[in-house]
DNA sequence: GGGCGCATGTAACGCGTTACATGATTTA
DNA sequence: TAAATCATGTAACGCGTTACATGCGCCC
């Protein structure tokens, strides 16, 4: 099993979804730390359902076509629990800022810190965007709309998600003042 | 070009290196933000080597068969920082960690509060490689072994996984009092 | 002599992305 | 009536991983 299936069985245990609920889903709440398109659900909830980890009950739609909505199974909630109970692959990331950041010191130094700070802006304007989404899910929460279990979950992960726009920002404060010429010298308690 | 490429462009424009060498600069320096293994970075050094960004040049190995040393061309220097000075795309990362804290108010209390603490030890384990890191860079500065740029764009990228492995063992205490039974509700100023 | 580190590649495979394909219903 | 949203899929392609393949030279 991937991690997809996982997150896929994750997404399920909230509630039932359908493909197209779940993909809303990751996009708003899973893609800062896992996301895939549209393609790769359907297959996957096929692939779930011959194992018989979910079910899915065709339910008509009040838009558009017909909806299959999948739930858990027994053995699905079992799967996921276990697996949610191991230690966790290493964190794969890709960050072609850092990349970046490798050849600021060989360009002009003006160039180097407006990459920098419009890098921050970015920081800070998804940090806002979380604080957002965090006010709306204590709504859905106090409002009896989302149990306590899915509240705090993905309270979790948008925990870790501020806490990283955060300290993002904040280095791009710091890699400003390493790049600026006096600095980018050792001893980091030495006078200019 | 892939994004591959450039830091392979970025690891030359540090120092001429084989392929070899390259391999192993990766693993050391810039894994924690981009990885790939051996095996694509060959044909990568061939595709640059093609396009005129890079050469190369035979020696002989004190240890081992020859080694092909490549260094970057005027194109390739011209290439990297025109790359490097343009806004990034978007920092992909794929973090298991958060899928399984999705479920941790599913699972027994102790367990999840077990692995938060496995976890916050693995971060603050690779935080104080870093930081041993950082002297060793520090000390290959002062001797004059590595250039000011190529110390500085190091020092850059070590400073943001210093950052990111603070915030994530602190998102791991974060997460442990949120799991905890009492916690977990809205207001964060509520009394127990 | 065997294992390990040095050193360079190729090939098969897996998985995700992009593009393709289709169609209903609402809203401007 | 055209566009947007809802809704579900398939197919081609790209890129990276794992495994395969080969060979030198040092140290135990």
């Amino acid at each position: 099993m991937r991690t997809l299936e996982y997150v896929i069985l994750a997404g399920l245990i909230r509630r039932p979804r359908s493909g197209y609920d779940l993909t809303k889903w990751m996009e708003k709440e899973t893609s800062h730390f896992f996301s895939v398109g549209h393609s790769s659900i359907y297959p996957a909830l096929a692939r779930l359902e011959e194992g018989g980890l979910v079910g899915h009950e065709v339910v008509p739609s009040d838009k558009g076509p017909e909806r299959k909505v999948y739930s858990l199974t027994g053995r699905g909630r079992e799967a996921l629990l276990a697996w949610a109970d191991a230690p966790p692959a290493e964190r794969q990331m890709r960050d072609e800022q850092l990349v970046k950041a490798l050849c600021y010191p060989y360009m002009a130094e003006e160039r180097a810190l407006a990459r920098l700070e419009e890098e921050k802006v970015r920081h800070e304007e998804k940090l806002s965007r979380y604080e957002g989404f965090e006010r709306e899910l204590e709504g859905l929460f106090r409002g009896g709309k989302i149990s306590r279990e899915a509240y705090l979950g993905t309270r979790l992960t948008l925990a870790r998600g501020i806490g990283v726009e955060k300290s993002y920002a904040e280095w791009c404060e710091e890699a400003a003042r390493m790049v600026s010429s006096a600095e980018g010298y050792p001893a980091k308690g030495t006078a200019i």
